[in-house]
DNA sequence: ATAAATGCAAAACTTTTGCACCCGA
DNA sequence: TCGGGTGCAAAAGTTTTGCATTTAT
């Protein structure tokens, strides 16, 4: 199949590349909508899920319902708060030796990695200092 | 709020440890629903959530849009098949080091860390020896 | 007794798809 | 022109929820 060009993916692999938080189908859809404002939603994901073959962007699956996407194709890690459910990049490269030996051992071609820590972040820390009380978050 | 026992929430949490593939709440509906013919699945999802919270199952969210759920609590890592979509488990111990650096530098509380690699498994690669013919798989 | 848990069915959401029309190569 | 792309709306699939009833403590 011969993928066309269309100011529609061009669009949205453009929002996709211009930010760096980790949006779902529905606000990238939000986004566009200021340019192309009768772009459809439909449209949406059948590019978001062109991008995904051809390799130009990355579907995350971290949160739980909703698929997100990363403009970032480059093997990295995040960490998601499991309280407010943002996600956020970690610099903490993996070596690619750890992929191979993977790859070895199982018998598997491996063509990404994924690192995904999970707890609290800094935001959703209850904070039990005694001398500054704030707002007490659940 | 105080949470109490059930039957259903006892089958429900054996059927997960009772396996180590990553299951929907739909086959795990199925597989309860053989010792407990009316169960609902809204009994399902609620349990599933309650055990989740209570640190007792795992939630992957690695499956495009349905979840999946582990029995398995221990840090572990995962392996999907990126054509079949089966998710396989990896023998390959992150260190713990790595989560106490990601908790320091960020601020944040690391409870959890999970590693996924995408790829090919060995079913789905692409046979490609002259010898042994086999059947084609896109 | 009383509050949590359940079954059932409806509702809410996310994602996919059929179809007629449009547009890029 | 021709086949891929689009908008629209309907459909499909997953997850959540309201409510009356049951059940564990």
């Amino acid at each position: 199949m011969m993928t066309r060009d269309s100011k529609q993916r061009r669009a949205i692999l453009e929002v996709l590349k211009g930010t760096n938080s980790h949006p779902t189908a529905d606000w990238i859809y939000e986004q566009v909508r200021k340019k192309i404002p009768n772009i459809s939603l439909g449209t949406v994901y059948r590019n978001l899920k062109v991008l995904k073959e051809e390799g130009k962007i990355l579907e995350l699956d971290f949160a739980g319902t909703v698929s997100r996407f990363d403009g970032n194709i480059t093997p990295h890690q995040h960490f998601k708060c499991e309280q407010c459910g943002r996600i956020f990049d970690v610099d903490e490269p993996l070596r690619q030796r750890t992929a191979e030996r993977v790859a070895l051992k199982m018998g598997v071609k491996v063509f990404n990695h994924l690192l995904e820590f999970r707890g609290l972040c800094q935001h959703c820390q209850p904070q039990a200092s005694p001398a500054d009380k704030q707002e007490t978050r659940l």
